[in-house]
DNA sequence: GACATACCTGTCCAAATGGACAGGTATTTT
DNA sequence: AAAATACCTGTCCATTTGGACAGGTATGTC
């Protein structure tokens, strides 16, 4: 079922990594396959772009953290002027953000450069074929909603008013149940609004809202 | 490199779908590979409870919508009961509150069944080996923002004074970019309030932003 | 000791908010 | 024609908000 097409036009990929051992390793995997052909290989996401200009690949694997330009910029670019390049992620991190940001721009797999020993040419296979494939890990950060990504340097008792506010209580109200008086309170607003860089409760509340600070 | 296997313990995969068509698709399917056994079927969440429970499969192909118990329910069950039996969603629906309630209760895979005809033996195989597999329609859903859930009836021109006050104007400042009155601003804004069930702005624009009304 | 930080309190005041009234028009449904 | 809906406007008024002052304490760091 697999090595099909072999005499069909095979699968072609470019590699765009900064670790030469990944290159290795790459090498080695797809050299053993006849329907995917590795065609080019580069080192930062500017390579990258230009090889896929060149070659037109298939499928472009790439790596998130690079030099010059990196991984997440160049799949946003690459996804613009190529939609039909279908980019697979392969990457030591898979924190939340890196996951999404690489998603968002346009990439259609995710894979941990751990897990991929496993079988990167069956999730070649997938994504050509329209599938989307992530490794575990990976999978872990699509189901989590996405962490505060700033605090805004908020401190606890101010984090506490926020929640209270949050909650629609006025700032007496609030004042009331945290035991102190309504001058502190406004104090700590006042001080809440300044790190949110805010004017108004309204877009405090928002700005927390959307930062899943409440 | 696919049908592998075949000499040694293939992978016991049930089937749960309350379509007699998807268990006539799935049974050709599977009865083509060496490597993976259809070991049980049933046709609705608690005979997938029933059936896993005596035969401890490796893996479950799991409807969403069905009658007695759904996918999501039997899912929830049967993640918590058997956390090695890894829960594959074949569904016709890929909306995002199917999708992510699926993975929130622990399913690691979802193809849409028009999907499903090309090649569900490699994704039961990449999902046995511990990767995540999505059908492309689901893909998407995993990177679309969430849409409200619901909008609280509210008309369009009660969610262009809440997207004005979520800016953080005050009622003065909405009315003025609307043309209209500041008592009608008011006006709205009672409904507003009255259709979200709140009292105070500052829970009405939280409401809003946690329901990505805004 | 000097300094910074987090926290607490007060007064004064202009502006904004939200509720309760009491009206109006235009459009669509029954 | 009557009813329902969305939309618009006004007045009156108590409460809340947020800013600008001007102070205080406790804790920790340089």
């Amino acid at each position: 079922m697999t090595q099909k097409k072999a005499e069909e036009t095979p699968i072609r990929v470019v590699l765009i990594d900064d670790h030469l051992q990944m290159h290795k390793i790459v090498q080695a995997t797809l050299g053993a396959t006849t329907d995917i052909k590795l065609v080019g290989q580069g080192a930062n996401g500017e390579e990258g772009i230009t090889l896929c200009e060149q070659l037109q690949p298939d499928i472009v694997l790439m790596d998130v953290v690079m030099p010059v330009l990196d991984g997440i910029e160049a799949t946003k670019v690459l996804h613009e002027r190529f939609p039909d390049i279908k980019i697979l992620v392969l990457s030591s991190f898979h924190d939340h953000e890196s996951v999404y940001a690489m998603l968002r721009n346009g990439a259609v797999g995710y894979l941990t450069k751990d897990s991929l020993a496993q079988d990167l040419a069956e999730t070649i296979r997938a994504t050509f074929q329209g599938r989307m494939v992530f490794s575990s890990e990976v999978g872990a950060q699509l189901v989590s909603p996405p962490q505060p990504t700033v605090n805004f340097h908020l401190t606890d008792r101010e984090l506490e008013v926020l929640v209270l506010l949050a909650e629609g209580l006025t700032n007496q109200q609030s004042a009331q149940k945290l035991s102190i008086s309504q001058s502190t309170l406004k104090y700590h607003m006042t001080n809440i609004f300044q790190k949110l860089g805010v004017q108004t409760r309204s877009e405090a509340l928002v700005l927390a809202a959307k930062n899943n600070l409440i």
